[in-house]
Formats: C-alpha cells, structure tokens, sequence
DNA sequence: CCATACATTCAGAACGTTTTGAACGTAGGG
DNA sequence: CCCTACGTTCAAAACGTTCTGAATGTATGG
C-alpha cells in the first residue's frame, strides 16, 4: 500500500473520530464510521478490530450504536458467517439522522421547560412582594433571550432537515444484501 | 424566596449547565454563569460557591474560563476586597465569542487536512498501482463530501458571526466600575 | 447433534477529567 | 508593619467514562 494513502487514510480516520467526538460520541465510534467510510468493501467486525487495534467486545458495541443511528447497515455476504458493515455514505444523510432524533428532542425540551417557567412566573406574581416581582420581570427578561436562542436553534434544525422532519427509517431497518463477489 | 423564583432559578441554572456541557465547556461553568445571569446584582467568587455547594477552589478556576470567554466581566465595587462578576448578558455576544474563536479555528485546521489529502493523493497518483489508484480516487469521492460539509459549517459560522468575523476584545479586556450603593 | 466460528455481554481495569481542600500568595486596613 | 480576608494553585482523591478480555450465547456446517 502507497504511503501516501496510508497517511490520508489515518488523518481522515482520525479527523472524524474528532468530528465525532465534538457531536458528542465516542471517539471509537468516529473511528469506526470513518474507516468503514474509506473501505470500498464492507468490512467484518474482526478486520474493524485488528485495524483500529481495538478488542473486539469494543468493536460489537460500538458498531451497534453506529448502526443505531444510521449511520453504517450490516451487509450480509453470502457464504460467510461474519458480520459485515457498509458506511451510509452520504454524510448528510447521516448528519440529519443525528439532529433529527437528537438534537430536536434536546431542543425542544429546552423550549418546553422554558415555557414552564414563564407560566410559572406569571401564575405566581399575584403572591409575590414588591422585592419578588422586580426579580420575577427580571428572569423574565433572561428566559425571553434564551427563549429566542432555543427558537433560532430550531428554525435551523428544521432547515437543515429539510422543511418536514422526515427521518430516513430505512437506515437503521433495512439489511443490505450482496452476492458473493468470488464465483 | 418565593418557591416558584426559586424553581425557576434551579431549572434555569440546571438547564444552562447542560446547554454549556453541550458546547463542550463543563456543566459547571454553565452553572456558574447561569446562576450570575439571574442575577441582578453582580456575584462574589464566595457567593457563587455557597450557592452552587462547590468549592472554591473550582469557582476560581471556573470563573476564570469564563472571563477568558468573554461569558462575565469582573465588576469592581468600591470598598470591597472581594471579586463581583456580572454575566455577559448579551447571549448572542457569548455565542459569537465562542463560535468565532473556538469553531472556527477547528472547521478552518479540518479544512486544511482535508485539502492537504487531496494535494497527496494527486500527487502520488504517477506512483501508483492500477489497483491503488483506484482506491484513490475512492478516497477523493469521500473527501470531497466532508469538504463540503465543512465548507457549509463555515458558511454558517460567517453567517451566525456576522460577515466579518470581528469579535468583542472588550469582553475580556475592560473591567467595570460601579459605584458603591450605600451611602 | 456436535464442533466450530463467530458475536455479545459485562465485571473489572484503565483512563481522563473534574473537584476538593490545604498550602501558599497577596493586598488592604488598622 | 503585621493581621486578616481573600484569591490562587495544585496534588491527591473522587468520579464518570470507555476499554478489555474472559465467559457466555448462538448459529452454521458437517
């Protein structure tokens, strides 16, 4: 194997588990995704294991949550008893995966308890002191620009995943199947 | 205290230290900030640790993480030896703080990899197998797809920093004065 | 219905990160 | 010029997270 491929093998790999890492998973798991990423072929848990120089216990958890999040499908090679994953090549794809099923629900819990609170503080001012009330319409103040964060956070999610919020259930349903390649 | 002031206080302040663990700061110092958010009146570094039940230790360090980003100004008061903060309580500005210096510096070194692999991979190409330049251009598809995708976060970063990416040195550079309140 | 080859699981180890608290440094008031 | 009140620092401890590897589960081919 050219040395030039190697080394852009490894700073790609390596990249994207940093990726992964800053969007909150492991970065075991960006390793994996990215070597499945750069792998034309699909690749047995044993060979993501002996590449990455990882146990394999690592490798079956890690892949699993890969999987979950649509981000990798099993292919099923006939004539073999191995696992074998495939990248979801499309980066975008697997970027509105992850901010469709987390980062919406984050959001908007967000709003939701935001909300909250402003009801709560409206339903209790009757009872509060003049000292109490000055402090209520002062984290009313705060909560209405967070309140105006968390909207904008949204109206970006929503851009990003395309007006609906359609998820791609096949990715983390669906099972690929390949003919065996040798005759 | 009212009950309500002081769920709202809690659920905001919990609330701000998950957004901060989100933007990979730890949940203290969003604690920290939250807790001087909702607060009218600047803070003492004392202040802070007996509110959050942390040592102070931590609120010192913490809290000089959170002059460095631009999220308190120290506030001087008159008579007093000890240290006051006062939150930036322009959100935009805190965020503009850390995308500008933080995001973007990591979207910017991920894009000069990126464009490094791309320079070897075309350079090597004379020196290859037939089989290896095939992988090679395996490789360019892939890298041209997380280019893209961080040429579109470095869009949106200008876009979110305002066109020019000029930041707010006054943030970290001014301490305020305040006159003493009692006579 | 074994024997084999693989995947999965999970308790414990290893690791990195955060927190604490005691020791130290420093400045202002008396 | 000392005493006091405060801030800072950092080694050790606590903690949470991730990894490992042996034990276990499971399916396939013979």
């Amino acid at each position: 194997m050219h040395e030039a491929l190697e080394a852009v093998n490894d700073s790609t790999v390596a990249g994207i588990g940093r990726l992964a890492g800053f969007f909150g998973f492991s970065d075991v798991m960006g390793r994996l995704y990215g070597t499945l990423l750069l792998s034309p072929e699909p690749l047995s848990l044993d060979t993501l294991a002996s590449t990455l120089e990882i146990s394999k216990g690592s490798v079956s958890m890690n892949m699993r949550a890969i999987e979950r999040w649509g981000m990798a499908k099993e292919v099923w090679m006939r004539g073999e008893r191995k696992k074998y994953y495939r990248a979801e090549s499309d980066l975008w794809q697997v970027i509105r995966n992850v901010l469709g099923s987390r980062e919406q629900r984050e959001v908007q819990l967000a709003l939701n308890v935001l909300g909250d609170s402003i009801f709560r503080l409206k339903a209790a001012d009757e009872e509060l002191t003049a000292e109490e009330r000055a402090l209520a319409r002062y984290y009313l103040e705060r909560i209405a620009e967070l309140q105006s964060f968390f909207q904008v956070a949204q109206l970006a999610l929503t851009a990003v995943l395309g007006g609906d919020d359609a998820l791609d259930f096949d990715a983390v349903t669906k099972i690929e199947i390949v003919e065996d390649p040798s005759p």
